[in-house]
DNA sequence: TTTTTGTTTAACAATTTTGTTAAAACGCAA
DNA sequence: TTGCGTTTTAACAAAATTGTTAAACAAAAA
């Protein structure tokens, strides 16, 4: 083995996934993601064979590990409305740290329509159908308004990943800090349970090790 | 003046916003997009200098539009209920029309974030201004849960825009056509009222000239 | 030490993409 | 018809980008 270890594969898709997913250079060249590791441009080629084969395996794995992260928070025997409190505080949380990865998801399934599956497929699950019972119930109990699943999750998702995306935009026009638009972010958290509930999010006690993040706000 | 009327301008414009906007090819090059037109190559760089600049233009041109609607609803008369209800209706049935105008955007103004403000200047206005006043006195009149403006305002982005450019995506996921997929988004604008209002949304009779869609759903 | 293995580098080749330009084609009016 | 300005085309040049390869290099194994 070289000096380095052989982390230079794991070096080179961290360094890729900032770029692409945190600072939304969604058409990054070979020679920048080398230079944001600092390694010869050649390396990403030698581990990776095309910048095509790097994209779809960092794609596959940053996806895969947030779909386990949400499979299992709605698979989690928590009451409804704070296993939606849980899904909202990781999904911020979350794209906090990647605001872009939706944004490229898009971008490549718009030009390469095939993939789409290739990402879905895996372990595929609906979330509208992990919580499909729940949701009734609370219908049911009269807690909610009658809603499908399918708009339910789509709300959801909406709410949590739209302000995540337009970071640049709403940021600009209303003048805000970097900071500042984290805690705008963080404030949403409530916002977005009250918009779908009517009513105060509940207090959360984080187990850290159960769905593994680390962020602080 | 040539054979075709000089509308030749006109023409890559309109297909490089189908490119673009509709299509979501994000990177598309001069060549498809000459293709896409159905002209010579060499006619981009004549009406346009460089590919850049007609981004740019056709940019400016799309989000001015589309900002000159939204303000005409949000600075109307209309009851306030009835006012979101058209900007629900409007937003939705035009991002249905170009759904990746967003994530073009998006894309665009993080690699070259001197833009933001390029776009957002031009008749600077802050629609959370625009509904700040008649909000207040909703939320007074206890018609609806107290919020900020800027988070009302994100919430209803967020609800009309996301489902459009997530497009592909929870297409896919939920194996739906694309007809179902429009009907899904139309359905939505019921839906999104209610999650904003806890309420039916009031019927529109659209007058055609005054929001200048021609739209049919 | 020498060999071997895996890693890194620089140089090169091939391709793609953008932008330029000179000439051809065209419409129109004198 | 001829002449003139505009539009369109094909051919070219330049730059950027991807992918390959052979040699240099470093560390472990023999």
């Amino acid at each position: 083995m070289g000096a380095e270890e052989a982390q230079t594969e794991r070096l080179i898709k961290e360094k890729a996934k900032i770029l692409f997913f945190q600072k939304g250079f969604l058409n990054a060249t070979t020679q920048e993601i080398a230079d944001e590791a600092g390694v010869n441009r050649a390396l990403i080629h030698y581990y990776f064979r095309s910048r095509e084969q790097l994209l779809d395996t960092l794609l596959d794995e940053t996806l895969q590990e947030k779909k386990d992260r949400v499979r299992n928070i709605l698979t989690s025997e928590l009451p409804f409305r704070e296993k939606i409190a849980y899904y909202i505080d990781t999904v911020v949380d979350y794209g906090l740290t990647y605001p872009y990865l939706d944004n490229f998801i898009i971008s490549e399934t718009a030009r390469h329509p095939d993939k789409v599956k290739m990402f879905c497929a895996k372990d595929r699950f609906k979330s509208s159908d992990l919580i499909r019972d729940a949701l009734n119930k609370e219908v049911k109990k009269g807690k909610i308004a009658a809603i499908a699943p399918e708009h339910f999750m789509v709300n959801l998702i909406s709410l949590c990943n739209y302000p995540l995306l337009a970071k640049s935009v709403i940021q600009t026009i209303h003048g805000m800090t970097d900071a500042a638009y984290r805690k705008f972010l963080v404030e949403r958290k409530q916002i977005i349970f009250r918009t779908i509930f009517n009513e105060e999010m509940p207090e959360l006690n984080r187990k850290e090790e159960s769905t593994k993040h680390a962020f602080k706000n």
